[in-house]
Order: structure tokens, then sequence, then C-alpha cells
DNA sequence: CGCCATACTTACCTTTTGGTGGGTAGCCCA
DNA sequence: TGGGCTACCCACCAAAAGGTAAGTATGGCG
């Protein structure tokens, strides 16, 4: 469990692999967009067309959606799903491992709010 | 806390705003050292010299740990003190936020290994 | 004087990432 | 015939990240 690792555990080499696993893990959220898909993908309570997520990642454009989606989904993060029609139709879902990143983000939130509020304190002082 | 976080709440704007949350606490992490430095730092029980990271963190060149560092220390990670000493010394630790860096590194790491697990499932079945 | 040690700095280069502006396929409708 | 719709692909460019190899400053020591 998360809560109860002991970061100064007897193997000298545990850090070396923690690091090893939190690098691996940050690689998958890497890329300007993908955050961005994922709390979006969080936030719908249904799978999401590409259409609807170009309109709600306000900036992206074509290309760096595709990108991020098919890194995401070769990542095991999200499914590609698609539908045989004309026009096109193709939605992304979150994969369970993609739902499994919501402790991770969730404690991400937590800190980086707690770091703005320290820096405000901070430069108001 | 984050546990009790509600990824389906009733500001159809939040998810935006924990999107850039998320992608602020990345911003920080992402390096390809930076990790792995953190991680160096939590193991270690005291504060580490710049030749003792460098060896540490294997593969890196000292250009990379200066950058590295000088990032991290600006984002108010880790802390850096130089001693008036000939040959010079100096050492660096983490802050109480790169302390509190803690849990969220924890569940990067629990979600790390779990996808490793079920990724190797599925390639041998 | 000349060499050592430590913690950097600098110039330069390669690789990766992000972005723009076009094009394509397939069927529908007028 | 010639648009319109959707979800892409491609050629090309710019900026950022990563890396190598050399140099700098300081004072102690033989």
């Amino acid at each position: 469990m998360a809560q109860d690792r002991d970061w100064k555990c007897g193997d000298p080499q545990q850090h070396l692999k923690w690091a090893e696993a939190t690098t691996d893990a940050l690689r998958v959220l890497e890329g300007k967009w993908k955050i961005v898909i994922i709390c979006q993908l969080f936030g719908a309570k249904e799978p999401l067309r590409f259409s609807e997520l170009e309109r709600r990642c306000e900036g992206v454009n074509q290309k760096m959606l595709i990108q991020q989606l098919k890194e995401l989904e070769k990542d095991g993060v999200v499914t590609r799903t698609v539908y045989p029609q004309v026009p096109p139709k193709v939605d992304y879902a979150l994969t369970e491992m993609g739902k499994a990143l919501g402790p991770a983000m969730a404690e991400l939130i937590d800190w980086a709010y707690m770091r703005r509020d320290r820096l405000e304190i901070k430069k108001s002082t």
C-alpha cells in the first residue's frame, strides 16, 4: 500500500527501483495534452468522440491529439473504438488501468495545490 | 483529501482545473534525471554532495545534473547549501515540499508496478 | 611553479517534441 | 458534378531537451 511505503527501508537499491518505476509512470503521462485528455475522460461519464475531445482540449490540433491518443492507447490507458459508419465515428474511453490512475493524480493535484498556496504565502511575506 | 476526490463532481469545469494542477505538478517532475535525484535524496538519510549525486545517478553528466538541480531548487523541491571551503563543498537536500511528494510518488510507483504486472500477464496469455 | 580537487560554465551538436497547413477516404445530398 | 461530414495522414518547420568535451576559479601541497 502506498501509504505504508518505507522510504528508509533496508535495501539500498530500493530507491533506484522506485526511481525507475516512477520514471516509467511519468513517461506514460508526459506530453503536452495527455493529462488534459485523461482528465476530460475522467470528467465525462461516457466515452468521448474524437471531435468532442478536440473541442474540449482547447488549443490542441488534430495531429497532436491523434498522436497523444495513440500513445495513451499503446500504453494501455485508453481504448479506441471504431464504429463502421459514414461519416466515421470513433470514440475513446479510459481502460481499467487508466481509471487506476485516479489516486496518483489525486495526490499530484493535492501536492500542486499545496505548493501553489505555499509559494503564494512566501511571495506575500 | 486525495482519497475522497470526486471525479464526477458538479462543477463541469473542475476537471479542467485538475488537469491544470496535475500538468503543473508534472512540469516540476519532468526531466530525465529529476525523479532519480529525488529518489536518491529520499533514500539517503542526509543531504548529498554534488559529487555523491553524480555517482549515484548512473549515466548523468555534470551539465544535466546541475541543470536539473537548478530547476528543482527554483521549483522549491530541493535546497542547495554552499560551504565556504576549498575545495568547494555544496550539498542538496529535499525541502518540506520535496518531502511532501512522497505520497504522490508512492501512488505512481504502485500504479507502475500494477501496470507492469498487468502487461506481463497479457503478454503471457 | 605546477598539479590536485570540487563544483560548476561554455560552446556546440543531436534528438525529441510540438505545431502548421495541406491532403485523403467514403458515402450522402442537391 | 461538387460540395460536406469525420477521422485521420503527410511533409515540413521550429523550439526545447539532452549530451559531449572542453574550460574556469580557488587555494593547498610538494
